[in-house]
DNA sequence: CGCGTTCATCCTGAAAAATGAATTAACATG
DNA sequence: CATGTTAATTCATTTTTCAGGATGAACGCG
């Protein structure tokens, strides 16, 4: 069964007659003749009861008649959105863990209701994961820890969080020389990938490192003295916990971390253009959109 | 846009590759990839990113995944609808006045509870009107009066109605020397047809014919003494002036009409036949199904 | 750097569709 | 009752489309 079949089919009923539906096809009468006829015998009914030279629809007609209505309609309505560029269909957004609790929620409810059309998707996990996510197209974007040097992505950037690096409060200054256990996400956290670096340059020695997936945890952890914890101001700000850690001072180049929401180049998704766009009409930061 | 090629199209979505599809649906690569370019050329929209040897669904590609299933599914469900015999789709039934206050109503409510996927559609109308109506395709079947001679129909017997004659209680006679005045439906009635010619053959004059098209008001007319009419006397037993009228006596080969259905010859419609199953099942009077 | 895999492209023969003319059938009309 | 008109079908022909096969390019892998 072929929708130029229906169509035809469709054209026959509606003009009551095979020549009718033939001029309004523009083709000729023996096609539409041709092609009703394939269609039945494809379907193994007749469609058309021929009494001299009247066309009358049988039963199985007037059933086949409505679907091929909607089978019509729904096709146009698949051309129609299939070229339309209005934002709709899935959309597939990754975020870190603090960014996904603190900064997006306004912005997704925003979206939510500004694009009905949208389904929206959202994944959390570590920077270095969302980054492969969406270069393996199974995000479509994506904000993580900047910046992002890779020529395959387009960055742009949202905003700016200051970490702070917490331990229990009352406990003895960082870098005295006992070695120290690191409490932070998997290994593919951009944040922790920092405390590593900066730690190793400044000499300081880390014991262990115990993984946890949950930013509660992580300050509870931390404020029970268990170990330091590298974790954003504005998170911290609205944990209950928050005020039971001591915080200790950090360089800028350390502390000073921008999010930006990540890409694929020239991959033109209306959905995500809009996520754009209302993310860079919030943004808390500027600066140009590279790779 | 072809069903085809959205079957092809959703093959590959699903093997996540030309090959795999190609494999899966007993073809040959090449036709596989010319396909899918058709399809994208046909909505103007790339539907797969090649990178490299990599396919990459765009988001085209997903709205139009959603699509393809549904019009997949539906085109099916058309087949399976058109071929099934199952009651279905519309039926277009046709009766009498009478029957249809009288005799259908227990009957359709049984038959709409019994097949719900029917969509019923009831016509009155005159015996005359009603055959020509199931002749010219815009009704299925009719319950009209018999015996109906068409070669070209098909009947089968449903009741005996018994037609009485009622006048005004206390008025004269019928047959007496004044010319009468009759209550009738419009001139396609059977049952009007009747009485014309059982009068002229009694010779009895006709004064004038007035024509009603309810039941209601001619029974009440021919209470008030406004002229004769011929009513079956099972309708007559449901109606509140019933009693305030007189019956005058009629020769049976009048007085006695059958209600049969009649529908086209060599028409498959199931519904039609569950309809007139249930039909015989409460036929009050049996007889050979003759044309 | 060969090797296998995957997709694109080109070409050819086969299948399907559209066309035009001739034919048949039904109906209306003079 | 012959005749013109309208409609649908049949058939032969042209045109288009489609499936198959071979080849080539890009990529990943050992």
């Amino acid at each position: 069964m072929d929708l130029g079949d229906l169509a035809i089919f469709q054209a026959v009923l509606q003009e009551g007659g095979i020549t009718a539906a033939a001029r309004r096809l523009n083709r000729v009468q023996s096609n539409i003749t041709t092609r009703i006829r394939q269609l039945e015998d494809d379907l193994g009914v007749p469609l058309f009861q021929r009494e001299g030279r009247r066309l009358q629809p049988t039963p199985a007609a007037r059933i086949l008649q409505d679907y091929a209505g909607q089978l019509l309609g729904l096709a146009q309505e698949a051309r129609d959105a299939v070229i339309s560029n209005a934002p709709q269909g899935q959309l597939r957004l990754g975020a870190m863990e603090n960014t996904a609790a603190v900064r997006l929620p306004p912005l997704l409810a925003d979206f939510h209701q500004r694009y009905p059309a949208v389904q929206l998707e959202l994944r959390t996990g570590a920077t270095a994961r969302l980054i492969a996510e969406v270069l393996a197209g199974s995000l479509d974007c994506a904000l993580v820890c900047g910046p992002v040097e890779d020529a395959r992505l387009e960055s742009q950037p949202f905003c700016r969080e200051t970490l702070l690096l917490i331990g229990a409060r009352g406990r003895p200054p960082l870098l005295d020389d006992r070695p120290h256990t690191l409490l932070a996400f998997d290994s593919g956290c951009a944040y922790r990938q920092r405390l590593e670096l900066w730690l190793r340059h400044s000499g300081c020695a880390v014991d262990r490192i115990v993984e946890l997936d949950s930013y509660h945890a992580m300050i509870s952890c931390a404020a029970s003295g268990m170990g330091l914890a590298l974790v954003p101001q504005a998170l911290l700000a609205c944990m209950p916990a928050g005020d039971s850690v001591t915080c200790h001072a950090l360089p800028d180049d350390i502390a000073i971390a921008d999010t930006v929401l990540i890409r694929r180049r020239q991959q033109r998704h209306a959905a995500v253009d809009a996520f754009a766009a209302l993310l860079a009409a919030c943004a808390t930061i500027v600066g140009e959109s590279a790779a």
